[in-house]
DNA sequence: CACAATTAAATTGCACACAATATACTTGCA
DNA sequence: TGCAAGTATATTGTGTGCAATTTAATTGTG
């Protein structure tokens, strides 16, 4: 690093920064077709997936989970919730929490949403082992990001 | 792959893109106190780059390098010109095409860039060989998907 | 040389992300 | 018990991303 002049190291094409963006901007853009027949946006298909292993969870669950905030997410939910999709009741316990219940329609989704997974690995045309390490290396960089 | 469950597949943990994608988050989220003093966005610091690296550049070109459309430059680039980093003239050669140039107070603010990439790299905390790892990989996933 | 096809940007509309702030509810403690 | 501190969510405002469409200029073809 220490050796880079200043053009090579203002030069994205050094940049892993810059090459991880692009490619969430990438991946963002590819879900969109596959995701059109669902109806949902990739954020909103992430919120589906925790709500499908975790109904009933908090807005505070939702957005540890997904690392995303009220901002983002109050606005989310309500666009599914018009959508038929759920359900934004309150917590009898405490009542400043958000129950997010799926619908009947929320719960069925599920079903269609099963080949979205294999559609963009196969589109992704990578090995397995290349993808674990992706994964390891990003969850890493999430991790390291998040602590400072 | 193929032997997942469904509860494994539509898990967000055991998803690469949501991997990827909160790390993307996480950067984005990371570079804002460090380009605050530039005054600038994480979007407007890549444009200024590769300014810096070719000044007079065509919107076109920009879009190429940051793999980014009109709809998302267009008003970027206005925003920098209001700051007064650069002007967007007309090429004479062609008039649809739009000559991006820095001002004075554009390549200046190159200057005080110099840092930003030293002081991610020590938030990343990563080794220089995993940091290519991750840069090799994430250009493969954004040019597996952009080809398709 | 006319004019259809192409190309470069701009515009419009929608959905994130997120900082900053506000609101409403709950808890802890004097 | 009263009230300050803390917590969960909502709101506001700014800046992206991007699909779809529009506008204006250029190019290719008969």
């Amino acid at each position: 690093m220490s050796q880079m002049s200043v053009e090579e190291l203002l030069c994205i094409d050094n940049q892993v920064c810059f090459s991880l963006y692009s490619a969430a901007n990438a991946i963002v853009r590819a879900y969109r077709p596959l995701l059109e027949a669902l109806d949902l946006t990739y954020p909103q298909y992430l919120a589906m997936m925790v709500l499908w292993q975790n109904d009933g969870a908090s807005v505070k669950y939702l957005g540890e989970k997904l690392h995303l905030d009220s901002g983002t997410l109050t606005p989310l939910l309500k666009r599914l919730e018009s959508k038929g999709l759920l359900r934004r009741g309150r917590s009898e316990q405490d009542e400043r929490v958000r129950v997010i219940e799926l619908t009947d329609a929320g719960v069925a989704l599920k079903q269609r949403a099963v080949e979205v997974p294999e559609q963009m690995y196969c589109l992704l045309g990578l090995e397995v082992q290349q993808l674990t390490e992706l994964k390891q290396l990003c969850d890493q960089v999430t991790q390291k990001l998040s602590q400072s």
